[in-house]
RNA sequence: GCGCCCGUAGCUCAACUGGAUAGAGCAUCGGCCUUCUAAGCCGGCGGUUGAAGGUUCGAGUCCUUCCGGGCGUGCCA
């Protein structure tokens, strides 16, 4: 149940019957209890749009929303305060009683969205740069598909390009079952070498491109083990995070080769194209470089190469055509903005996307050090995301030994797969920035606060109690009781699911649903500190099983839909 | 030069088409384990939201100028 959604919808009547205009009724969670539970806003804009003999102050308009509003199902009391405030103090029974409906349904209108994330570069091995993407397209996919939403998972890896020639060649030197390919970083590294002080390897390397952008047999054969291996390496990576990408969601960069002359075809139709210094560019007029000169896309390279642009492209045409999608989303850090400002202009001007399929660029950030400079290691290189997770998982092992000495062995390592993992990945969920976050082990490994840890505690206390006491069919189909303020705060802040996740999707910030999360696990601790629930008595024990049952639920579902884990015990 | 993003407590971050007294966590100080997990709870300290103007009932949020930082700005992605 959307209970914003729902009281928006009932005060909005109420507007439009005092203001007989549209005006909107801004309802809100309340910034302080003492203003209800939510709140509605709408009354100082209404009175401002009103001229003439219509016009009245802001208060008189509350008082009069609050006089027509119907809402004797939900609410307790209306009350008007400073400037025309709505106060929304909900019912108690009607707060139980939605604590019995499911925790998510689908919205109304479900569409089908293509979410773009991840996409490394199968030429080297996944690093810190590719978890953003990963992560925060991952948690959208899961949140948009528990919506009801029909998800499109497109990994568009780098598989394409100059380089693969130089590991081709290099991968031939070594034989193909070399020792080396198990670290592609390292694999990289050693091609490069060989390339920059070899001339005749170099040479290699080139002919090698040639080879394959020809598809020649044997080359082509070769590039394709090449791209399995390291797309092995990326699936083992995602298995480990809890990314639920697989290798029936890639779509690589040369999945569009066939398709680039026809792109260029389709822009020369339109006429769009332009040949400006040998390279074939698409000029509009929106987009100004230098002294406001126009700035090009280029689509084709004067050697005849194509770019990612051209690829880009072919993919907007793709998704909208084959997918047809409805939106299509782009996890990419923030420095490809005007890339894809660009590719959606000429895209539309093209008439590869119509009005039907939104284009939407979700940037971030890249991540910094504690010293405010890129995420290195401490000799400068890439961190690997292997190395990171190892770390976490290392770090999170021997917290749990220190917490609680006596899990066994097998449960100690499986609790710390979860919180330190789980840690990585709520660190970067949980900020909405777009632009740079910094990235600090000690304060996310630490444990301690906002953190994945704190909700997998709260989740692993609740189970506890379920352990001691009798959970049975009966207790959690009994009534619900909200007599104290923390049951009722808890109560209120579970109902808030909905909202939360459907804002989370429509504008792609997952650290909505972590706020919402921490928010949760905070009331129930609460409640849990000052509410007994297995030594209290009938009735009052079971509503409280109850509502914990409810608690559990809605954390772990919460958990789920950003790819994090919870256990029963930690 | 031009364009985009950013600047909030000592640190890391919130603040939902402009809403009430700008909120959390960390750090720090002080309380709470003889009852369901103290990875917890309660309380204190901490702010001229980079600066100055403007718009209005109301500005961290919108506009202008300036300061500081990041990124982008034709044949990498």
């Amino acid at each position: 149940m959307n209970l914003r959604a729902l009281l928006t919808d009932r005060f909005a009547r109420a507007f439009a019957r005092v203001t007989g205009s549209d005006a909107a009724p801004l309802v809100q969670p309340s910034g302080k209890p003492e203003f209800g539970d939510y709140q509605a806003n709408g009354a100082m804009a209404a009175a401002k749009a009103l001229t003439g003999d219509a016009k009245r102050s802001p208060r008189q308009i509350a008082e009069q929303i609050v006089a027509e509003v119907q809402v004797e199902d939900l609410v307790d009391r209306l009350e008007v305060a400073g400037p025309g405030f709505i106060n929304i103090h909900l019912k108690p029974a009607f707060l139980a009683g939605a604590l019995k409906t499911p925790p998510v349904e689908p919205v109304r209108s479900p569409q089908r969205v293509v979410v773009d994330y991840s996409s490394p570069n199968l030429a080297k091995e996944m690093h810190v740069g590719h978890l953003r993407s990963t992560i925060i397209g991952d948690a959208l996919a899961r949140i948009l598909a528990a919506l009801g939403h029909t998800v499109i998972r497109q990994n568009h890896v780098g598989d394409w390009g100059t380089q693969f020639g130089m590991l081709l060649a290099y991968l031939e030197e070594t034989g193909e079952g070399s020792e080396e390919l198990k670290d592609l970083e390292d694999f990289y590294r050693a091609a490069k070498q060989r390339f920059d002080e070899d001339a005749t390897f170099a040479e290699r390397a080139r002919a090698k491109v040639v080879a394959l952008q020809a598809g020649e047999a044997d080359t082509r054969a070769l590039w394709h083990r090449f791209i399995q291996i390291s797309l092995s390496h990326c699936q083992a990576t995602y298995d480990r995070l809890g990314v639920t990408l697989t290798l029936a969601d890639v779509m690589a960069e040369s999945a569009y080769n066939d398709d680039l002359p026809a792109v260029i075809a389709a822009l020369e139709a339109r006429g769009l194209l332009t040949v400006s210094e040998g390279a074939r560019c698409v000029f509009l007029d929106e987009f100004k470089g230098k002294d406001g000169k126009p700035l090009p896309l280029i689509v084709q390279k004067s050697d005849g190469g194509y770019l990612y642009a051209t690829t880009d492209l072919a993919a907007v045409r793709y998704r909208a055509r084959q997918l047809e999608a409805d939106r299509s989303l782009y996890l990419t850090d923030a420095r490809q903005a005007l890339h894809f400002r660009q590719v959606f202009a000429v895209a539309r001007e093209a008439g590869f996307a119509g009005n039907g399929l939104s284009l939407e660029h979700q940037p971030f950030g890249n991540m910094l050090g504690s010293d405010g400079k890129p995420f290195k290691t401490r000799d400068g290189g890439v961190v690997k995301l292997n190395d990171l997770l190892d770390e976490a998982v290392a770090r999170a092992y021997n917290l749990v030994g220190e917490k609680n000495p006596e899990l066994s062995e097998a449960e100690r390592r499986d609790v710390a797969d979860a919180v330190g993992v789980g840690a990585v990945k709520y660190a970067d969920l949980s900020k909405n920035r777009t632009s740079d976050y910094v990235f600090d082990w000690d304060q996310m490994l630490s444990f301690d606060g906002n953190t994945a840890p704190y909700l997998q505690y709260a989740y692993s206390r609740i189970q506890s109690i379920f352990r001691r006491g009798n959970l049975d069919d009966a207790v959690l189909a009994g009534e619900i009781r909200l007599d104290r303020e923390e049951e009722r705060t808890l109560a209120v802040v579970l109902l808030r699911l909905q909202e939360v996740l459907e804002q989370s999707a429509r504008e792609g910030y997952p650290h909505f649903l972590c706020s919402w999360l921490f928010e949760l696990a905070a009331a129930f601790t609460r409640f849990y500190e000052s509410c007994p629930i297995l030594n209290e008595a009938e009735p009052v024990r079971s509503s409280r099983l109850a509502l914990s049952w409810i608690t559990a639920e809605r954390l772990k579902l919460g958990l789920d839909l950003l790819g994090i884990r919870t256990v029963p015990r930690m």
